[in-house]
This record gives structure tokens, sequence and C-alpha cells, in this order.
DNA sequence: GCACTTTTTTGATCCAGATCAATGAAAACT
DNA sequence: AGTTTTCATTGATCTGGATCAAAAAAGTGC
């Protein structure tokens, strides 16, 4: 094990899942502003740290299992990880790509209806879901929060379904691209037109309902049309008008 | 204006959308069980009262448009409606079916990101979402409830996304009757091989993210092999297992 | 009842995206 | 450096569901 201070980085092995990193401070948390911890008082955090413990994974590796009991909940800290669900046959629904500041356990379900697996390497405050309840029960701003959290869920998941039923694979694409962007810019507070696209290509068909035949043929259109650019582990957009323009229509 | 004592009978014409019905009893309504409101005790029905007014809506008739101020909020206690948004060339996705029972306006947003119609004669009871959102404040449990059905249409809407993204038309229509089935067994208290479908063949299609012939094909193509019966204003289940199936897979 | 509108069904044809099949390119390992 | 594995790209072909077109059925109003 190494002593690398970036997240995720040496932490992990490719044997070991997950280990305890020695509790942090809230005060110098990174997402303390955009995630849920922001409903609370500089002097509430104290007494949630108490609870919390801090986690990591390394890359492609399984933090939630669907169907297994949810005996935590988890606020992502770094690195970006897959929300997924597997027909018996193998076909594959990506629900989303979770992000720094984002909360795994919004619902109350008793187990998970979904897997989720590190895409990078991912670092968690991880609560019990048993402690994290008592303490929301007692903070009402927390619960609030939680419901704004699940309700702003709810309005992405319906953007997904316009997008899955009725957007051509082209839009789609765009649409996906202007989506990322969007989430970079909330997590590193400025939008740029390099957009990192660090999941693989069968995410990307599997989050948009397509094959990956069709994502990389489409991607590979989108550059031979001067729309964008293929760029190591991501793209950049050229024309921002034409990828607004799609996603808002 | 007749007295037929249905709701939404009679009570409506074409020129007028809505109107208010006298406030009625909450200790009466037939879905107090089921909604939001189960979370209060009966003592504080009477507060909720105070805040509700009744309305209803002829069929086929803009109970919400989208853009609009949220400027009150919904509980529907009887007919159905449909939650929709179309794009600029017309391209449609129905979301959901809102029936009794659901809430129209879990989300806190200012305006709304999808318009609500009517698809048979509805009757909601309405709050000004100003002053149910104070009531929400002061009661905890509501608010948990209120977090406890967002995060239940957020699952549904994931179901939802795996139809529209992964499954063929065979299986989105099977899937789409048994969950009609489930959902008229909450409002009835039972489930019947008899499921009404109000909606017409063009909402089914875009709920499904499939044409109207493909609908009106495939429903047909499961008669031909004995799979339902075409009945007036639905279907009729002749092979539960097969849907069942199809469903949960 | 009969005309008129709307909705559903059925048939013929087409095409966007899936499937099948290599090939290329980048990591990961020896 | 060379070998293996994984992932992305490109090409050829196929097909499920869309589109186009028309007929049948179910409402609606007079």
């Amino acid at each position: 094990m190494t002593d690398d201070p970036r997240p995720g980085v040496g932490s992990t092995t490719h044997t070991v899942c997950a280990h305890h990193i020695a509790g942090e401070d809230c005060k110098f948390c990174g997402i303390r502003l955009i995630s849920v911890c922001s409903a609370l008082e500089p002097d509430e955090w104290a007494s949630l740290e108490r609870l919390a413990s801090d986690v990591a994974f390394a890359e492609k590796m399984p933090l939630i299992r669907e169907g297994d009991d949810s005996i935590s909940v988890y606020n992502v800290t770094s690195g970006i990880a897959r929300l997924v669900r597997t027909l018996a046959d193998g076909r594959r629904q990506v629900f989303g790509f979770a992000m720094p500041g984002d909360f795994l356990g919004l619902s109350l379900n008793p187990n998970w209806s979904f897997s989720v697996e590190s895409v990078t390497p991912v670092t968690c405050c991880r609560f019990s879901r048993q402690s994290f309840s008592v303490f929301m029960d007692q903070k009402p701003h927390l619960l609030k929060k939680m419901h704004e959290f699940a309700s702003h869920e709810l309005s992405l998941a319906r953007d997904h379904m316009m997008l899955l039923g009725r957007l051509s694979a082209e839009e789609k694409i765009a649409a996906f691209v202007w989506r990322m962007r969007q989430r970079w810019a909330r997590v590193e507070g400025h939008a740029k037109l390099n957009v990192p696209l660090p999941m693989s290509r069968q995410d990307i068909a599997d989050y948009l309902g397509l094959t990956i035949e069709t994502v990389s043929r489409t991607i590979n259109h989108l550059q031979r049309d001067r729309r964008l650019i293929i760029v190591p582990g991501g793209i950049r957009i050229l024309t921002p008008n034409f990828f607004e323009d799609i996603s808002s229509e």
C-alpha cells in the first residue's frame, strides 16, 4: 500500500475493493457545498462526521450490487461511478453516472434496485443507512435537502426518458456530451469545451440505448462534421451552439 | 350544470376547464390511505382541509402546462391524467399516467417541466404550492412521505428507462399491461385480469417510445397468440405468467 | 337512422440502427 | 521489445420498427 495522497490512487489494490481512510474533516471536504451536506450548519458537521467513514474503490470495482441489502449510503467525494441494471440475458441499462457531490441511497428502500460500479477510482464518505436515517429524522433541513436531491434526480430521469424514447442516435450523443459538460461544470465550478469522458463506449451505449458500434460511428461522424474533436480521455466541443440547441429542444 | 354525483361527470363543460367543488371532508376521501395524506394523523386533516379546494376537469383538458409557474400542487382523487413533454417538432414523450392517490408537484421547482392532461374526467384536491410548502415545513412526517413518494417515482422512472432503452416492442407492451394491472390493483385494492386502458393508442405509443401502428400491431399479435383479449376500454389478460415474467426479468 | 369525424387496424415499403465480422490501436503483462 | 488482452473503429449486411397509405371500426352530432 503506498501513501500517495491523491484520492483513490495507491490506496487500493485489485484484491481489496475498498478500505477505510482515517476520517477526514468536513471543513476541508471539496464537495461540502454541492452535496447534501450543504444543508447543514458548520456546527452540525461534527456530529455527522462521527457517523462517517471514508472508503476508496479502485476503478472497475462494485460499490453496490443490485438486490443487496441497503446497509450503507454514500456521498461520492471523488471519481465517477455508473448506476446500472442488467437483465438475465445480459442486456444492460446505465441509469446515470455518479460524480462528486452525488448521493447514493436517496431512496429509503431496504435494498438496492441497481448496481453501482466505479468507472475511475472512487472515494466516498460512507454512513450506515440506519444511523444516517436517525440523523436525518433529527435534522429536517437535511431531509428537505435529500428531497431536493431526489426531485432533481427525478427531473433528470424524465429528461433521460425523453432522450431514450424519442431522440435519434446523433441527438442522443450530442445531448450526452452537453450533459456531461454541465455536470463537470458543477463539480469544477466552471464550464470547459474539453469534456472528459472516462467511461467506455460500451457504458455510453448502455446509457443511451444504443450499441457500441453506433456510438463509435456517431462520435466519429460528428468529428468529420467538425462539431467536436476526439481527444485522449474525452472530446473537445467545437460548436457549442449545436450541442446546446439539441439538448434544449 | 347537473348534479350527477359521480366525480367529473356533469360537473364540467367543454368551455370551462375546472371548477371548484364545495370542500369535502378528508374523512370520506377514498384515497386518504394511499396518498401523501396517509402521513397525517386524523386531527391534522382538519388543518390541511382548510388549505384545500376540490377541482374537476373534463376529459382531454390541460391541468398543467409545461413551463407554467408552479402555483398549485394537486392530489389526484379520481380519473387518470398523462404527464407529457413535447419537442418543437411534435415528437412527444409520455412520462407516466397519474392515477388516484398520485401527487402532482413532488418537486420544489418553481415551474413545471412537463404538461399534465386529463385522459378521463379527473378530480383533484388542490393546494397553493406556497401554503402547502409552509404546511410541510411544520410537519416532518409529511415531508418524509413526500420524499418516499419522490423516491418511489424515481424508482419507477428507472424501470421505465430500462424499458425504453433495452426492451423490444412486444416486451414493452407486455410490461405496460402488467404495470397498469398493478396500478389499478393499488387504487382498487385488488388485482384483476381485466385491465382498463383508458388512454389512446397514441398515448401508449408515446409512453413506450413506439409508433401507434406498432402498438396496435403488437397488441393484436398478442391477441392472436392467445396471451390477451382486446375488450372495450382495455384488455383482458389470459396468461398472467407470461406478463409477469417479462416485467420482472 | 345517416353523415361526419376520430381512432384503430392492416398492408406495403423503407431505413436507422442492430448485428456480424474484421481490423486497428492502445494498454497491460512477460 | 514483444506478446496478449482489451477497447475502439470501420465495413457489409440484416431487420425491427418506422413510415406511408388505405380501409375498417367506433364515436358524435343531427
